[in-house]
DNA sequence: GCTCGGTTTCGACGGTTATCGAAACCGAAG
DNA sequence: CTTCGGTTTCGATAACCGTCGAAACCGAGC
């Protein structure tokens, strides 16, 4: 295998993470699955990156090519591709190439997964 | 003031991101809104930290002390205590003093803001 | 007051990451 | 086949981050 479609590096250990979570209020994560659920959120933890994925998640059809991504952004394409690479191999996203564009879409799976984890239980507390 | 109670360092920004969010799937974030959440995000992106926020979010009544924690992970207690800092800088967690204890307990407001953000809407998809 | 255990802060070291520009890649269209 | 625009990769640089041990801090108890 050379590079058949280096687009669909399809999360490496994501996968693994596929499989799990309650509320974390309701139960402690154990070392592995935090080690791939913090993977994800430390994808999440850049501005760039955070906008992007909420322009991706938000897009019209439910996918975005790069080129209305770039302009919305005062760094390089280069960084913004990078950024892209780097959710992709989150697994928050997916990409598709069709013509000489490149479309984004938001992977929902783990976002939900994301967000059951950090739904608190039943209680209520407002500070 | 001098330092009354380091301890309380209570969000700086975080404070910014209190009024916010839809799922992100339903509107893209403003920059400043993205890189206020990115921060809690961030905070949440390793693997100690995220098992951390675990123990305290599920701790039997609704707290946990810092002699409780340490002895769970591989890491130096400097090195907890700094990732306890990096959370409560977050606003993810606070602390109070009692005694010679210190004891940390959820901040459920931050945590479920970004919850929200992260539910899909009402979507399905498997992959 | 002095000591002691729990916790945080300080300073340093090594690895990681965000960013850039240049180069490579890849379809499409001359 | 050559060119061209969109996108990714490569290599380099500067800033950031996780980790440690030592030192400081802070109540409690002697």
């Amino acid at each position: 295998m050379s590079k058949p479609a280096a687009l669909t590096l399809a999360a490496p250990d994501p996968a693994a993470a596929q499989q799990c979570c309650p509320p974390m209020s309701q139960q402690r994560l154990e070392p592995g699955t935090a080690a791939d659920l913090a993977a994800a959120f430390k994808a999440l933890g850049d501005p760039v990156r955070l906008e992007l994925m909420s322009m991706i998640a938000s897009a019209p059809g439910g996918e975005i090519c790069v080129c209305d991504l770039t302009p919305s952004f005062q760094v390089s394409g280069s960084t913004i591709s990078h950024h892209l690479k780097t959710l992709r191999a989150a697994g928050l996203v997916d990409a598709e190439r069709r013509a000489s564009w490149v479309y984004y879409r938001a992977r929902p799976g783990l976002m939900r997964r994301l967000a059951t984890l950090l739904t608190p239980d039943a209680e209520e507390a407002t500070s």
